[in-house]
DNA sequence: AAAACGTGGCT
DNA sequence: TAGCCAAGTTT
């Protein structure tokens, strides 16, 4: 079946100190597979802002920030936006929180984008204003993880990494596994996967990355994919198995309606709408319920989205 | 390790 | 309609 196609594991720049071994020879079939993939992402992909030519790394970042499980289509103009306003990551940092927040309208997470902020007033101090290269400084950034590092190194730098986000897990799911959804937890054996099937060649293995991204955004969804349209469906395990339905655990879940969550967006609605401090009662009206929407409230103030002024007045933090 | 954390479009 | 899903991170 698809055993091959990782027989050959290679070590991913996430440990970059150490001697990157010589290009360890790939299996045949890998090889076809990155140039079935690459190829379509030439012919396919999406002319998307931060993949430019022109676009720096504080654009490719900060489309990170915001794409984090958030949609394109609502990305788009926020980041459009974002980047005329504060084109370097200093200009950012010069700016209050708040402001952030602000700009950050609903995209949701609100949280992002105070973290974003920190990490440009990390950049600014720490860096010398640019973005870094190396994954472990990335890494080291508020509301940067394993994914988001690796992704900004290797779009915006074209390093070796594994970037293996939710569309590139569905994808190795299917194709190298032979399963319609990847596990709930990213495991092991998927960064294995992942890691056997990383191209050695830096610039090809950036370049695969960004093309196994796209294909499972736009053909190896997660709802109906569209198999017609794949490069690979004639050696995907999964469609070459029958394409078998989702086993095991349900898929995760999430509740909203009713919740802190909901609360905690109506509030910060509130606050965003306002150009200054809002007076209790404004915040008041949002819920009905006055002891969540007290913790709604509380737990804003403790995440620093929100700041409390004297005499039950608030306001975006300063 | 499970749960919290927003928002809106699609089926 | 109700649920699923979207380039995750943090605690």
């Amino acid at each position: 079946m698809s055993t091959d196609l990782h027989h050959t594991p290679e070590h991913d720049a996430t440990e970059r100190p150490a001697p990157e071994p010589a290009s360890v020879t790939a299996s045949p079939r890998a090889a076809v597979l990155h140039d079935l993939v690459i190829d379509w992402f030439g012919a396919h992909a999406r002319d998307l802002p931060w993949r430019r030519p022109d676009a720096g790394a504080w654009s490719v970042m900060v489309s990170e920030f915001m794409l984090q499980q958030t949609p394109v289509a609502r990305v788009l103009p926020v980041h459009e936006q974002w980047l005329a306003r504060w084109p370097r990551p200093a200009d950012l940092a010069a700016e209050s929180p708040g402001e952030a927040v602000r700009a950050w309208g609903r995209l949701g997470y609100p949280r992002r984008a105070l973290r974003l902020h920190a990490a440009a007033g990390a950049i600014a101090q720490r860096h010398g204003g640019e973005v870094p290269h190396e994954h472990a400084e990335l890494l080291a950034l508020p509301g940067v993880g394993e994914y988001t590092a690796a992704a900004v190194a290797s779009f915006a730098y074209g390093r070796r990494h594994t970037v293996l986000d939710t569309n590139v897990r569905r994808v190795f799911a299917r194709v190298v596994t032979g399963v319609a959804h990847p596990p709930n937890a990213t495991t092991a054996a998927e960064r294995r996967t992942a890691a056997s099937l990383l191209p050695a060649d830096e610039a090809t293995a950036a370049r695969w990355a960004a093309a196994t991204m796209e294909l499972g955004a736009l053909v190896c969804t997660a709802r109906s994919p569209q198999c017609g349209q794949c490069p690979v469906a004639a050696l995907c395990a999964w469609r070459l198995a029958g394409s078998p339905p989702h086993e095991g655990p349900p898929r995760r879940g999430q509740t909203y309606a009713g919740t802190d969550r909901q609360v905690r967006g109506r509030l910060l609605a509130v606050l965003r709408a306002s150009p200054g401090p809002v007076p209790q009662a404004a915040l008041d009206a949002v819920w009905h319920e006055p002891v969540q929407r007290a913790r709604a409230l509380d737990g804003l103030v403790e995440d620093g989205l929100v700041e409390p002024l004297a005499h039950g007045v608030y306001r975006l933090p300063a």
